[in-house]
DNA sequence: GTGCGACGATTTTAG
DNA sequence: ATCGTCGCAC
C-alpha cells in the first residue's frame, strides 16, 4: 500500500535526517561513517527491520555480523523489539560464531572431523609450546607467545605457510616451518584455533563454488558492525559472501580504530568504498556528550591525518569545563579521583555512573587501594573470564574426553590432574608411541599398559577407567548433572577443596558455578550439535563475563580499550603522561601515535557530562620512581574548555610544549585561532622528591651541548635524567655525574 | 610431587 | 613492585 509522502514509515519516525537517510538507503552497498554516540546501533537495527518490513526481505536472507557476543545479543534484542517478533530466522552473530556455524555445517568440505574442537588462546599457546619442546628449540630464542603471534598474524592476513617466503631470513624461515608444523598438528588433532575458524570458513566457501553460490544467494543483505575493526580475512570473507550482487551495509568509525595491533585494518573502510562503489553516509550528530566534551574530542582527533573526515556536533551546547589535575604522585592522583567520586555520589548519582579509565591494567592498583580504603565499592574490568579459568578448563577437558577419547589436548591437560602418579617419563613414552603409531594418546595408553612399569600402569589404568566410568555414568543425565558428576568423580572438586590458601575456595565456587552455567544453558537455535557438545563450544566461543556481575552499584575501573562502546556521565582519564599514554612504545613511533590519539578520542567521547583528566609528576613504576612529562594529548585540548584544578600553591611553568620535545618543528602548527591548553601554573614537586631541574627546562651539557629535560628515573645518587639534545639526540645520563647546567 | 629462591618481563585483547 | 616460570633440593 503506498504511503503518503508526509507520513514517514513508523521505523523512520524517531530518527534524525542522517540516520533516516542511511536506514532507508537504496539496496546497494552502503558505508555508514558513524561517530561516537551518533546512534550507530540504532541505524543498524533499524536498517535490518526496514529491510524486512519495508523491502520484503525474508529474515533468513539477512546476516548481521558483530565482533563481540555482547553486541550480537544486543542487536538481536533490539531487532526483535522493533519487529515485535522473535528473530530466530535471522543470522546474527560474531564473525567467529558464524564461521563456527559454517564449519559445523560443512565439516566434510572443510576437511575437518565432525567433532572438531576449538582451541582458545591458552590452548593454542600450550600446543605451540609443546611443539617447540619437541623440536628442541630454546624457549628463550623462540618465545612461544611470539611464535603464536606470528602464526595468528599470518592467518589474519589469510596466508598459509605455502604462501610465505623466508626472504633469506633464517628466523623467518624457522617461523614459517613452525607455522607449517603447527597447522599439520592441528589438522591431525582435529582442532581449530580462533584465527583458523575465520580463515578456514573463508577458504571453504571460496573453494567450493556450490557453497559460494548458495550463500551469496542466501545472504543478499549483510550488515556489519564496527567495520573499522575487521582484519583482512574478515574483509575478504565479506567480499566473498556478498559477491557482486550483494548489498552489504556496514557501519564503522575510522576514528575509533584502536586494534591495529590485533590485525584490524582500518583501510578496509576506504577499500570497501572503492571495491563496492559504496554510498557513504555520515552520522555526526552526537546524543551523548556535552558540547565542551565534543569540542575537546574533535580538536584532538583533528590532528590525525588520513581520516575519512567527520566532526561531531550536538544540540546540547556548553557544559561543564573539562577539569585537569596535576597530581603530585599516583596516590595523590587517586585521592583526587576519590574526592570527586564522593562529590559525584553526594549529588545523588549512582557510583556506576562514574568510570576511571587508564591506558594499562597495572594502573588500576592505586585506585583500587584508594577506593578500598575509602570503602567505595568498585569493579575492575579485564582479567581472566569465567570459562578461561584453569579449573573450569580442567573440568571441560574431562567432559571433552568423555565425548572423544582421542582429544589429545584435553588428555594432556588432565591426565595427571589431580596428580595420580603419571609422570614425565610415562607421558614421554605415551607421546612417542602415539606419534609412531599415528594415533591418539588414549590409544597409545591402551597399547602401553601391558609393558609399562607396574606403578605407572596402575596409575594410567586408573585414569582410563575413570574416563570410561564417567562416560558411561553420565549418559542420559541432564547437562548440569553431567557436569556435576564429572567435577565430583574426577576428584577436581576435592583437589581444590583441600588447597590451603583461600584461592582454593574460589576455585570450588567456580566449579559449582559451572554447574549453574550448564543448568542455565540454552543452545543457539538451529544448532544441531548434541547438547553437551554445544555447551563445550559455547564455553570456548563465549568465554563469559570477567566476574559474575556485581550486584552492587559500584565505580567502574577499566582500560581505555575496554571502555570502547560504553558511556558514563562522569569519566576520569588518569595517567595522562608521556610514556604511559601515549605508551612508551608509541611515543617516538610516528606509526603508532595516531592510534594512541584515537584511543584518547575514544576515552574523551565516553564522557556524557563531566570529564576529569589527570597526570602525576612522579609515579612508582616497576618499583622505581619515574618523572614523566604530561601527555601531549593534554596540550592538544582547546584551552578554553579546560579548567585546571589546583588545590595547593603553584609555581609557574608551561604545561607542555611539543616544539621542544623532538627538537624539530611541530607537525601540527597551532594557528592563532587554535588556543592550546597551556596551564598557567603548576606546582613544583614537594620536599623530599624535589626535581633538580624542571621537566621541559633547557640545559647545557659540557659534551652534548644544549637540550631539553624529558624525564627522570630513580632517586638520590642513582637518579637518571633523559635529555633530548639538539645535536646529540636523546640521552640517558646519571644526574650526579652529568654536570648539567640550567640555561 | 611440592616448595622455595632466582630470574625476567612488564600496553592494549574479542573470539 | 609483582607476578609467573624454571630449576633444584627434599
Amino acid at each position: 500500500m503506498p504511503r503518503l509522502m508526509t507520513a514517514p514509515h513508523p521505523l523512520l519516525v524517531a530518527l534524525n535526517d542522517a540516520q533516516r537517510a542511511a536506514v532507508s538507503a537504496p539496496l546497494a552497498p552502503t558505508l555508514v561513517l558513524a561517530g561516537a554516540g551518533s546512534g550507530k546501533t540504532r541505524v543498524l537495527t533499524h536498517r535490518a527491520a526496514w529491510l524486512i518490513e519495508e523491502q520484503g526481505v525474508a529474515p533468513q536472507g539477512l546476516l548481521a555480523v558483530t565482533f563481540t557476543n555482547k553486541a550480537a545479543s544486543e542487536m538481536r534484542g533490539r531487532i526483535e523489539s522493533l519487529l515485535h517478533m522473535p528473530s530466530g530466522a535471522l543470522w546474527i552473530g560474531t564473525f567467529h560464531g558464524i564461521a563456527h556455524r559454517l564449519l559445523r555445517r560443512h565439516w566434510r568440505e572443510s576437511g575437518l572431523p565432525q567433532h572438531f574442537q576449538i582451541l582458545d588462546d591458552d590452548d593454542q599457546q600450550r600446543l605451540v609450546r609443546k611443539l617447540l619442546k619437541e623440536q628442541n628449540l630454546d624457549e628463550q630464542r623462540w618465545v612461544p607467545r611470539e611464535v603464536q603471534g606470528f602464526i595468528n598474524r599470518e592467518k589474519d592476513e589469510g596466508r598459509r605457510p605455502k604462501h610465505l617466503q623466508d626472504r633469506g631470513d633464517p628466523t623467518r624461515r624457522e617461523l614459517i616451518r613452525l607455522y607449517d608444523l603447527y597447522q599439520r598438528r592441528c589438522d591431525q588433532l582435529g582442532v581449530v584455533d580462533f584465527a583458523e575458524l575465520l580463515l578456514r570458513s573463508y577458504e571453504v566457501i571460496r573453494d567450493q563454488p556450490q557453497l559460494a553460490d548458495f550463500y551469496r544467494h542466501r545472504f543478499r543483505h549483510v550488515l556489519v558492525d564496527e567495520f573499522q575493526d575487521t582484519n583482512s580475512v574478515q574483509y575478504d570473507w565479506i567480499k566473498l559472501v556478498c559477491g557482486k550482487s550483494g548489498t552489504p551495509f556496514v557501519v564503522g568509525d575510522d576514528d575509533q580504530s584502536i586494534y591495529r595491533w590485533r590485525g584490524a585494518r582500518v583501510e578496509n573502510m576506504q577499500h570497501f568504498r572503492r571495491d563496492f562503489g559504496a554510498t557513504v553516509f555520515k552520522l555526526e550528530q552526537n546524543y551523548r556528550s556535552t558540547g565542551v566534551i565534543l569540542g575537546a574530542a574533535n580538536e584532538v582527533i583533528r590532528r590525525n591525518e588520513d581520516r575519512l573526515g567527520k566532526e561531531l556536533w550536538t544540540e546540547a551546547a556548553g557544559g561543564e569545563p573539562i577539569r585537569l589535575y596535576a597530581a603530585f604522585n599516583e596516590r595523590d592522583e587517586a585521592d583526587f579521583v576519590i574526592e570527586r567520586i564522593r562529590e559525584h555520589a553526594r549529588s545523588g548519582r549512582p557510583l556506576a555512573a562514574a568510570a576511571v579509565l587508564y591506558r594499562s591494567n597495572a594502573q588500576s592498583r592505586s585506585f583500587e587501594e584508594a577506593l578500598m580504603a575509602a570503602r567505595i565499592p568498585y569493579r575492575v574490568y579485564g582479567g581472566l573470564r569465567f570459562f578461561e579459568r584453569a579449573e573450569i578448563k580442567d573440568a571441560l577437558a574431562y567432559l571433552r574426553l568423555t565425548q572423544n577419547r582421542s582429544d589429545d589436548v584435553s588428555f594432556e591437560r588432565v591426565v595427571n590432574l589431580p596428580t595420580r602418579g603419571i609422570g614425565q617419563s610415562t607421558l614421554d613414552r605415551l607421546r612417542e608411541t602415539a606419534r609412531a603409531g599415528g594415533t591418539s594418546l588414549w590409544n597409545a595408553a591402551q597399547a602401553l599398559l601391558p609393558v609399562l612399569p607396574a606403578r605407572a600402569a596402575t596409575a594410567l589404568n586408573g585414569f582410563i577407567g575413570l574416563i570410561d566410568r564417567l562416560a558411561s555414568g553420565i549418559g542420559g543425565l541432564e547437562l548440569h548433572e553431567q557436569v556435576r558428576r564429572v567435577i565430583e568423580d574426577s576428584g577436581l572438586r576435592e583437589h581444590h577443596a583441600k588447597e590451603k590458601d583461600t584461592r582454593g575456595e574460589a576455585r570450588v565456587e567456580n566449579l559449582d558455578e559451572l554447574v549453574n552455567a550448564a543448568e542455565g544453558f540454552t543452545p543457539e537455535v538451529e544448532d544441531e550439535l548434541p547438547l553437551l557438545a554445544s555447551f563445550l563450544a559455547h564455553a570456548t566461543l563465549e568465554s563469559g563475563e570477567t566476574q559474575a556481575a556485581e550486584g552492587r552499584d559500584c565505580v567502574q575501573l577499566m582500560t581505555l580499550h575496554s571502555a570502547k562502546g560504553l558511556e558514563f556521565p562522569t569519566v576520569f582519564m588518569v595517567g595522562m603522561e608521556e610514556g604511559l599514554f601515549p605508551s612508551e612504545r608509541s611515543v617516538f613511533d610516528p606509526e603508532k601515535l595516531p592510534e594512541e590519539r584515537r584511543l584518547c578520542y575514544v576515552g574523551i567521547t565516553r564522557a556524557m557530562q563531566r570529564l576529569y583528566l589527570s597526570h602525576a609528576e612522579s609515579r612508582r613504576i616497576y618499583g622505581r620512581t619515574e618523572y614523566r612529562a604530561p601527555s601531549r594529548f593534554l596540550a592538544e585540548l582547546p584551552a578554553a574548555l579546560v579548567e585546571e584544578v589546583r588545590p595547593r600553591l603553584s609555581v609557574s611553568r608551561p604545561l607542555y610544549d611539543p616544539s621542544t620535545r623532538h627538537g624539530g618543528p611541530r607537525r601540527h602548527t597551532a594557528g592563532p585561532e587554535v588556543a592550546t591548553a597551556v596551564a598557567p601554573a603548576r606546582r613544583q614537586a614537594a620536599k623530599g622528591e624535589e626535581l633538580p631541574i624542571r621537566l621541559g627546562a633547557r640545559v647545557r651539557h659540557p659534551k652534548f651541548g644544549e637540550g631539553v629535560v624529558l624525564r627522570y628515573e630513580g632517586n638520590g645518587d642513582t637518579q637518571q635524567v633523559q635529555v633530548n639534545f639538539e645535536n646529540a639526540g636523546q640521552k640517558w645520563l646519571m644526574y650526579a655525574y652529568a654536570k648539567l647546567e640550567a640555561v
